[in-house]
DNA sequence: TCCTTTTTATGACGCTTTGTCATTTTTTGT
DNA sequence: ACAAAAAATGACAAAGCGTCATAAAAAGGA
């Protein structure tokens, strides 16, 4: 996390650096992200960047953090939304996510960053390390409509949509399929994890 | 690819070089991986390894492809064994993937290509930069068990098993979970493939 | 065998990037 | 107004990547 010098910075310098942050990380992945162009672009010298984070790591472990709880709102929206219905929330989440920009972030930073999570498995339903006990979303899942005995079960199931989501999500970023043929996919893997394969 | 003249180079100076690679690349992620630790270990000139490669991303893809088509060999041998049984098959490619040696590969090593596959949602089934048309996968599985109506069916069947196998592959390695543990998961996870989870 | 041509080997070097640190400047508190 | 704490600054050391001019070795031909 960074420095309390950073909470501590204007508003208007606090921004800047955000800004570029947000602009350097979007553009490659996170190894390719260089600090010189950070400084450049936010106008600090360079020895103020490590006044503010410990090193890179740390500054895209901040924007991370951001997202992860911005995207955790969102859910929560949709699932109210949707009055529960897990999969209908699904796909609202992939809608929202294959959006020309998602919340304040750039479509390349957020890609980076679903990778990232997708890289170490982080599920943002219930993340211990940044969300609150409390605030796991799965009690708003109306579970009348699924074959759910157990918490472990909804455990599971949680973690194969997820999975799911993601991987159409990264896909579309990626741009090897387009948004349509994306949701096309993801509405027939739903389908398939809803009726079951087994003959 | 590499170059000629790294295909050319004599068995043992060539070995030197891959287990170098293997080891190196085993290590930390591929942007953390040094050609200088390289080429020390292999005991060769710096100017050498570009000799051989065109640079850092050439020798990791070198490594890849060699990969794919051991792991594809090895899929082949599970479907044949389990007489088409797919979701047996997954369960055995999970358990030879976890154990300690992985082919020839290092099991750190591993874990980053398994990771830098999934990046780049590279489907070891049939993925055609690599394997030759002839060579997917898909026939060799027993189809009578499963609700599939056509080839389109099967493809996001298999999308969806690949994701959930390499996902847990994936928890293994960084031991967030254990062997044990992610086998247990896996099971669960396929049984709600199988069966469904609409009511 | 000797000479020419092609292939391979070699490591110093240029360039870039990261993170550090000693020093200066600004802010805060009394 | 002054001292102490906090923040800013940029030069610099260290490390890494890929290049390139040159040397060595191997292959081919007469």
């Amino acid at each position: 996390m960074p420095t309390k010098t950073f909470f501590n910075l204007k508003e208007d310098k606090r921004k800047r650096v955000e800004t570029a942050l947000i602009h350097e990380f979007g553009k490659g992945s996170f190894e390719q992200a260089s600090i010189t162009n950070i400084v450049n672009e936010a106008k600090i010298p360079r020895g103020s960047f490590y006044q503010y984070f410990v090193d890179k790591e740390d500054a895209v472990t901040y924007l991370i953090h951001k997202f992860i709880l911005l995207e955790h709102q969102k859910i929560y929206e949709a699932l109210i939304e949707k009055n529960g219905d897990i999969f209908e929330t699904a796909l609202r989440i992939y809608d929202y996510r294959t959006k020309d920009t998602i919340l304040n972030f750039d479509i390349g930073l957020a890609r980076n960053i679903l990778e990232e999570l997708r890289r170490n498995n982080i599920n943002i339903f219930e993340n211990k390390d940044i969300l609150k006990k409390e605030e796991s979303l799965t009690k708003y899942i109306n579970k009348d409509s699924l074959k759910i005995n157990s918490e472990e079960d909804l455990y599971y199931f949680i973690r194969i949509l997820t999975a799911i989501v993601r991987s159409v999500t990264v896909e579309v970023f990626s741009e090897r399929i387009s948004k349509e043929e994306g949701r096309k996919m993801l509405e027939k893997e739903l389908e398939i994890i809803k009726k079951g394969i087994e003959k």
